[in-house]
RNA sequence: GCCGCCUUAGCUCAGCCGGUAGAGCGACGCAUUCGUAAUGCGUAGGUCAGGUGUUCGAGUCACCUAGGCGGCACCA
């Protein structure tokens, strides 16, 4: 016998090898119809395994999220098993559930075209509504190799000799089709549902590896239900329209071309983003008691040799020569010459923790199959700073660090979704007790912040730890914005040293930050998460100004004027056009308020303020209109300025 | 870099079985002065990514190159 104990609390006695349906049949026949999984204490089970043990017992109904993953995994085995039939000779390899869907990777000479995918799909739904009882079983882990070999499989009979000698595998068979896999499974093709739909064709290297073969993957979607299928490929849609590459060509942001793969041509209207982000983040900094420094964009050959990176980095770097034979490179970062500035002159203890910022252009040669719009680009910009400390400084300095990127991150509308923690990776530098007490500190710098990070298991850097900040937008969607890394290692490398209390050199430690990453991609992220809509502060273009009739461009000229004077970034729009056509037009540009001047407001000296996204009107006094706009157009770190002066001053009056 | 797909007017895209280039938007011109998401008419605009080949004939077929896209690998 063995004891079930219910998520109520309650036990109950069963014979051993009852099944996860009888049991649920027990309490009632409904319940052992919506079965699809069980769970034994926290392992999930199928089914119709026989139970050979007691233990907490949960019974998972479809919608469960489970369930789901488990609906997922099952369709990419129906995948390959349509696959197998419609194309025989593929061999199959893995296929687990991934987030949103599932893929299964296969190894075909022939690729596999789109039309293939559509006949696939077709074949897949044959074989739910075959309603094929998935079965497991326990094959000796020899038989199953000599039997994947036998019928041609290698790619499973090499995952099987992976598996320790003398234990069992488990096989699950859907009708004809029988596949290697640890389970679990539902109970038969039909219950996975045809909630499903294969997205994509890619390559992907066996195991990982780019040595390895390449196998043909393909990727699918699959939900509970048709509508959770409807609302992703609905959810994907809305993605795509906020592609800042769409986005940044209709704002006239800016443009990409042949000729410079991964470098970007800022337009006006872009770098009016970059300026007021670039201009923000410095004066951010200032009062954080950063300096800023602006470093070498070309140095000798010797000097990154020095850095250590001509030797581990050199593939990535842009080398040039010149005639007189000197070998240099653009910088691909920027640590190495702030060093140079740490180094110049003496420093003392009394100079740290040293806070030193750039603003750095960096150029690094990716891989042509890496760039991807303002995300990844072969020249950025590094809102790049370092912080020269003593050790005990460290959890401070990174804590404050925390404090600050939150704030600046909050004020660009990202909220924090976690922070991880990237621990030591598999090929590094340094004893494990120098990582210990690395990651101990991270850690600690952490949680003085009030943060719990996530660990990222062997993620870090190859000299040290690091700290990311992943941040969610708008839609949900994670980014990796902001880090800061503990390194012991180039001050080591570059001899770094300042003179402490007690007269003697001692080697500062540095922390690497960035809060943006590269300005290029940070707005990059700002485009998609405002989906161009940017709040006024941001915003290339805050006011267009546009007539209703020509009777009222003098007092528009006046009242653009007026704006400018304020502050505000103003356009004028006098065409020869219906004030339905102008107001669409700069809706569809995202320009945050339209001013709308007629006859009558030329007459009243006003503006008729429209803002984006609503068709209410607000009419205001020029004046008025100046003073509100500009004072909404504040960069948030004003704005709490000017709150602030604004309530000491309310203080002091009496009464 | 690797696998697959794509590249036609400024933009978005049609173009069948190989027969010599199309639309909408935009631009430009004219008319229109019209109160909150598209006024009408007209005009111009193309070495069909580049190259080589097959063919009487190539946007269309084949091959090569480049770039882009989706993945993979990479991101010390």
């Amino acid at each position: 016998m063995i004891d079930l104990i219910f998520p109520d609390g309650s036990k109950r006695e069963f014979e051993a090898g009852v099944t996860g349906r009888q049991v649920a049949a027990s309490i009632a026949i409904s319940l052992a119809k919506r079965a699809v999984l069980i769970k034994l204490d926290g392992e999930l089970l199928d089914v119709d395994r026989a139970l050979e043990k007691g233990g907490k017992f949960e019974i998972l109904a479809r919608d469960t999220p489970e369930a789901l993953e488990t609906i997922r995994h099952d369709i990419s085995h129906i995948l390959a098993e349509a696959v197998q039939e419609l194309f025989p000779g593929t061999q199959v390899t893995i296929g687990p559930a991934i987030e949103d869907g599932f893929y299964y990777d296969f190894a075909r000479d022939e690729p596999f075209s789109l039309d293939d995918l559509v006949k696939i799909e077709e074949r897949m739904k044959q074989i739910v509504d075959r309603d094929e009882p998935i079965v497991r079983e326990v094959w000796k882990r020899d038989e199953a190799i000599a039997h994947f070999k036998s019928i041609g499989e290698h790619y499973k009979a090499e995952i099987i000799e992976g598996i320790p000698a003398g234990e069992d595998v488990t096989v699950y068979r859907q009708g004809q089709w029988k596949d290697l896999c640890r389970g679990p499974h539902l109970p038969s093709t039909k219950a996975a549902g045809k909630a499903f739909k294969l997205t994509k064709l890619a390559g992907a290297y066996w195991r990982g590896d780019h040595r390895n073969p390449m196998l043909q993957r393909i990727y699918g979607t699959a939900w509970a239900s048709e509508k959770d299928l409807e609302d992703y490929l609905h959810r994907l849609e809305e993605a795509e329209k906020r592609d800042h590459r769409k986005i940044g060509r209709a704002m006239d942001l800016f443009h990409m071309q042949e000729e410079g793969k991964g470098m970007v041509f800022w337009h006006d209207k872009g770098l009016t983003l970059w300026r007021i982000i670039e201009s923000y983040v410095r004066r951010r900094l200032d009062a954080a008691g950063y300096v800023e420094v602006r470093t070498p964009q070309v140095l000798d050959r010797v000097f990154w040799e020095k850095s250590g990176h001509w030797e581990k980095y050199r593939p990535n770097m842009f080398v040039c020569e010149t005639e007189e034979g000197e070998e240099l490179s653009l910088k691909p970062m920027n640590c190495p010459g702030h060093v140079q500035i740490f180094k110049f002159g003496q420093k003392s203890y009394r100079d740290l923790p040293l806070r030193m910022a750039e603003f750095g252009a960096c150029h690094r040669y990716e891989p042509s199959g890496a760039l991807h719009g303002l995300m990844r680009v072969r020249a950025f910009t590094q809102d790049d700073a370092h912080i020269f400390c003593r050790e005990d400084q460290i959890e401070e300095e990174t804590a404050n660090f925390i404090e600050l990127a939150t704030s600046i991150h909050s004020d660009f509308g990202l909220e924090r979704d976690h922070i991880a923690l990237a621990t030591r990776p598999e090929v590094r530098a340094g004893s494990d007790e120098f990582w210990d007490k690395a990651e101990a500190q991270m850690l600690a710098a952490a949680r003085k912040a009030g943060v719990e990070p996530v660990i990222a298991e062997g993620d870090g850097a190859f000299y040290a730890p690091k700290l990311d900040f992943v941040l969610k937008d708008a839609i949900g969607r994670t980014w990796v914005c902001g880090t800061i890394q503990l390194d012991y290692v180039l001050p080591e490398r570059l001899d770094a040293e300042y003179v402490g209390e007690d007269g003697q050199k001692h080697r500062p430690v540095m922390l690497h930050r960035a809060i943006c990453g590269s300005l290029e991609r940070f707005i990059g992220v700002l485009i998609e998460n405002f989906a161009g809509a940017f709040p006024l502060w941001l915003a290339p273009t805050q006011v267009v100004v546009a007539t209703i009739t020509s009777d009222a461009d003098e007092f528009a000229l006046k009242a653009a004027a007026a704006l400018r004077a304020a502050g505000l970034r103003v356009e004028t729009d006098l065409r020869n056009e219906k004030i339905n056509y102008k107001v669409r037009e700069h809706s569809l540009a995202k320009v945050p308020v339209i001013a709308v001047v007629g006859r009558r407001e030329a007459e009243e000296g006003k503006l008729a303020l429209r803002r984006l996204g609503s068709d209410g009107q607000q009419i205001l006094t020029l004046a008025e209109a100046a003073n509100s706009l500009a004072s909404e157009a504040n960069p948030p770190d004003i704005a709490r300025q000017r709150r602030a002066s604004a309530e000491a001053s309310g203080v002091r009056e009496p009464g």
